[in-house]
DNA sequence: AGTCCTCACCGG
DNA sequence: AACTCCGGTGAGGACT
């Protein structure tokens, strides 16, 4: 018998501003699939995951939702295959519990990344059976919202077979090496899928209008069937630098035009033509980056992406092995700044745009409890003035330069001797990424402060144990070593496999940070009551679109967030999280 | 005709 | 000063 649950305890816990694994078993669940028209089934579930009444079917899946609100969270196998048609019908929920990217977080913690993650399949492997492959990644259908309605059937799991690798998952998370972290993971991975189909469907305001001036004022008019006329002008330009017709659109036509020139390049890169003094370069610089707007960010992106008023490209939360996030089409994580004039909020309304400030070092400081970098990241101005002051003489791009170096595996240059002095006042940091760096050379796995799981090295076969993390990498870093971690010894391969592995633990550990702050602001702004919307996330960045009198609601909503999802991620740690934000008509208009 | 690869740009 | 980490995108061209 499930116990029932005051309404008083219910409210409650909905005032508690974030997805919590803490709270699992404190939650009211549910379970619930949709059935083929429209229907659904469901059930309760008790303290153990496990089926707590009978399963019971109902006529309209969005009305069964929106007539239990009480329940907290929706333990289901796909929000992507849900959770359009509930906000089509108007129905939000507060969590979820995504079966099939639960599967891939654990097969990835188990070293077991690329093993199908359909529920199917989890179905498979726990009954024993042919583990059928996961089915071709959809193409984005430009413009359609229906992309993101899957089919609800054909899945062949039944809601009791669900159940089961529920449970299984549940069981699989308490085995995993931080069984809490490993939860909040999982619970905050889904909120970020929830994030996701919302914002897909608020859209980004976006005036068509003033993309088309944008596009006028830099490629002039559009010729049928041929370059608009400025980049036509640009090719005449470079043509009759070189003496001969040339195609800038062409590489190797471009490197024989110069290589006729008595001029040597290796590549038609920006920066390799930037160094050469020849009258076709500039033309040719210039021709690069409106030929990519033209082609990327043109006309027919607007008439394939804009409807309404809102482009609404389809986010992939943990697209990337790291955990950021991709989009599927639309390019919407690429948004060359001139064209982001076209970004305007509706009228009397705002968007509030904010940008965490130095991600990678703060998130370094927190995740290898290095003290120094933590006072350094504790505080909301510049880190790397504060950096610099403390360790490379007041010479902040010194500081910040060594600090990215660590980061992403600097392997020349200034850095390196940056990188020295770092290390001598900052060691836990440098040794944490170092760590990183030599796991992955090693061919073994690194994890982010939640859990998120490298790829196993390509190649590697099935090496079983030899491909799992060391049991903590952290812990090893005492720090005290000179030396540092030199790659001497490695192949090329290892050690772009270290850099990987270096960057990994920093940039995936930000994600785990970013899924907690877009959870912690997604359920701030509907508490309160607010007409404010999320239409945009960016590793980094968020943009709010709201009513001017929300705005700077809205920012104060975003400090906080960022602050609590710090301290929710990495515990308790001197570590600020600070944002610089701008309430602004235009994207363009902020910094 | 469809698929895969290279190139170069965009963003963080 | 150099071009290190993570991706998406389109065009052209080689290939099947």
């Amino acid at each position: 018998m499930r116990p029932v649950t005051p309404r008083g305890g219910a409210a409650r816990r909905r005032a508690l501003s974030v997805p919590d694994a803490r709270l699992e078993g404190m939650s009211e669940r549910w379970a619930v699939a949709p059935v083929e028209g429209g229907g659904a089934l469901l059930a309760p579930l008790g303290r153990d995951g496990r089926a707590a009444g009978p399963v019971l079917a109902e006529p309209d899946l969005a009305e069964a939702v929106r007539s239990r609100p009480d329940v907290v969270r929706w333990v289901w196998r796909s929000t992507t295959e849900v959770y359009p048609r509930l906000l089509a019908a108007g129905v939000r929920v507060e969590r979820c519990y995504d079966v099939e990217c639960a599967e891939q977080l654990l097969l990835g913690h188990e070293g077991r990344l690329g093993e199908p993650r359909s529920a199917a399949a989890a179905l498979a492997r726990l009954r024993g059976g042919p583990v059928p492959p996961d089915p071709p990644a959809r193409g984005a259908e430009p413009g359609s919202q229906s992309s993101l309605f899957e089919p609800p059937s054909g899945t062949g799991v039944s809601l009791e077979d669900l159940l089961d690798v529920y449970a299984e998952q549940l069981a699989r998370h308490d085995r995993a090496e931080h069984p809490d972290r490993m939860r909040l993971l999982t619970s905050s991975e889904s909120a970020g899928l929830l994030v996701a189909a919302e914002m897909h469907r608020s859209g980004l305001p976006w005036r068509a209008d003033v993309h088309r001036e944008v596009l006028a004022e830099l490629l002039g008019e559009r010729y049928a069937g041929g370059e608009p006329r400025r980049l036509a002008e640009l090719t005449d330009e470079i043509s009759a630098a070189f003496g001969r017709r040339v195609r800038p659109d062409l590489p190797v036509d471009v490197v024989k035009a110069f290589a006729g020139a008595g001029v040597r390049i290796t590549s038609t890169r920006r920066w390799e033509l930037a160094e050469i003094d020849h009258p076709a370069v500039e033309p040719l610089i210039a021709y690069k980056k409106l030929y990519r707007i033209w082609t990327a960010h043109g006309w027919s992106w607007l008439q394939d992406w804009v409807r309404d008023g809102r482009f609404r490209p389809e986010y992939q939360p943990g697209g990337t092995v790291s955990g950021r996030w991709t989009t599927n089409g639309g390019g919407a994580l690429q948004i060359p700044k001139v064209i982001r004039r076209a970004v305007v909020a509706d009228e009397g309304w705002r968007l509030v745009v904010a940008d965490a400030d130095q991600m990678e070092p703060r998130v370094l400081a927190a995740v290898s409890r290095d003290r120094g970098l933590m006072e350094v990241a504790g505080h909301d101005g510049d880190l790397y003035t504060a950096l610099s002051d403390r360790a490379f003489e007041g010479d902040r791009d010194h500081a910040k330069i060594a600090l990215l170096g660590a980061v992403y595996g600097q392997t020349s240059g200034d850095g390196l001797k940056n990188l020295a002095a770092l290390r001598r006042r900052f060691p836990l940091a440098v040794a944490y990424v170092d760590d990183a760096a030599k796991a992955g050379e090693e061919g073994r796995l690194v994890r982010t402060w939640l859990g998120r799981t490298s790829p196993p090295a390509a190649g590697s076969g099935d090496q079983g144990e030899a491909g799992l993390p060391q049991e903590d990498a952290a812990q090893d870093a005492t720090g005290g070593r000179d030396g540092g971690y030199t790659p001497g010894y490695a192949s090329s391969d290892a050690r772009a496999r270290g850099r990987f592995t270096r960057n990994f633990v920093v940039q995936g550990s930000a994600a785990d940070w970013a899924l907690l702050l877009l959870a912690a602001l997604r359920r701030s702004l509907s508490e309160g009551g607010l007409r404010a919307e999320l239409v945009f996330f960016q590793h980094d960045e968020v943009i709010v679109h709201c009513p001017a009198e929300e705005a700077e609601t809205v920012v104060s909503a975003i400090r906080a967030a960022g602050e609590l999802a710090g301290r929710i991620t990495f515990g308790e740690t001197p570590v600020r999280f600070p944002f610089t934000t701008a309430v602004v008509e235009r994207y363009s208009d902020a910094k």
